[in-house]
DNA sequence: GCAGATAATGACTCAAAAGTCATTAATATT
DNA sequence: AATATTAATGACTTTTGAGTCATTATCTGC
């Protein structure tokens, strides 16, 4: 009678999986109850693992966090900025491309639970905002400099004051992505229909110009 | 030999002055260090009283988190909804007007770090998100609603997509908001210059149509 | 298929912070 | 001014969960 008990979890050797699986359960557990909220323990059931097995490959659960949000900064935006290079057409259907790829991006993925946990805690990990400042935040307004400027400098977009503001463009993205993790289950954002109103009024405007 | 010691901390009893002052400091150290990391014995320090004391008001720290969040979740928008109702003028500045009252209610204060907390912490407290959506998320899109009816009734502004979408309206502002709490002190954004942008984009659009 | 190496385990220790309550002292009542 | 009432206290108990480590099981190379 060695073996009795319902059922005998197999223990399994899996060195180089093992930091990728612990991650992404760490991400997922962070995005649910946040940093200080969320057990260690947990993280391990989720991995399929013991709670030691965490402390074989993170130091600390702020060691794991760190490593959870750096894992999920950089591809982010990957690839966009060539795209844009490369393209021919019109100003305004770049941007709505553009757009289109930010949103599918955005919102209701793991970069927006990332987004959300660094708003909630970024307050005690000052390293990580920065990082995450220069890696993603800046390059992505960079690039949106770029096609507003794009536009300008075709004869395509007024020269006004958003210009030098490309945050006002991707605000209504931002929202989308927080409005979901926060309100979803209570009043889910209809998102082609909202991308759509995005785009109209970002490229035309309230106002009733040929009157 | 009965009274040595540095000082003593002379005892009051206010019984009524208690609550509001004990929620005050919660909020505080709530919006600094999120619900689980706050400490009871911080919030009773800020509030100069003794941790058990908070216990005599509250039974439990997650007791003291929702009193302190319902106390915050009303006065937003309060007596914008009669400004409105009363305005004569052009659509247009009557949005300005709107748009500038939520600045100065959003970004840096009070509401903003309660709309952080929330953001934070919302997954455990669907009872308080719903409350805030109904209580104040609801009635300001639906004030928002109202002036763009009025500009489109007016034949000011055009009857396009934003229309229904009242939540493209307001984005950039609660973009600023969120922007101020993570990355003020990394890459803070010019307020003034941003309201600028975010009114002139909204009316007008990026678009070049006189072309 | 045996021996050495090491990944994985989970019962354990320990620190921190939530929550309790007998005691103390401020106020109200007579 | 004596007594009764109860707000306030803070030392104490309890709970929770991070982090440790001796042991166990799996894999690798011979």
């Amino acid at each position: 009678m060695t073996e009795s008990g319902p059922d005998l979890p197999p223990r399994r050797r899996r060195k180089d999986a093992r930091p990728g699986e612990i991650i992404d359960a760490g991400l997922k557990e962070f995005a649910l109850n946040g940093l200080a909220a969320t057990r260690l323990e947990d993280v391990a059931k989720r991995a399929g693992i013991a709670k030691g097995t965490i402390y074989r490959y993170f130091s600390s659960k702020e060691d794991l966090f760190v490593a959870a949000i750096r894992s999920r900064i950089v591809l982010s935006i990957e690839g966009v900025d060539a795209a844009v290079e490369r393209f021919e057409g019109p100003t305004d259907e770049l941007l709505k491309l553009v757009l289109g790829r930010i949103y599918s991006e955005f919102v209701g993925t793991d970069t927006s639970a990332l987004m959300r946990i660094l708003i909630a805690e970024g307050n005690r990990f000052p390293d990580l905002i920065k990082l995450y400042h220069s890696e993603a935040i800046s390059k992505g307004m960079s690039m949106l400099k770029s096609i507003v400027d794009r536009g300008v400098s075709r004869g395509e977009f007024r020269d006004g004051p958003a210009i030098t503001e490309p945050r006002i463009i991707i605000a209504p993205a931002i929202m989308a992505a927080i409005w979901q993790a926060t309100f979803q289950s209570h009043d889910p954002l209809p998102i082609d229909r909202f991308i759509d109103a995005h785009i109209d009024t970002l490229l035309n405007g309230l106002l009733e110009n040929d009157q």
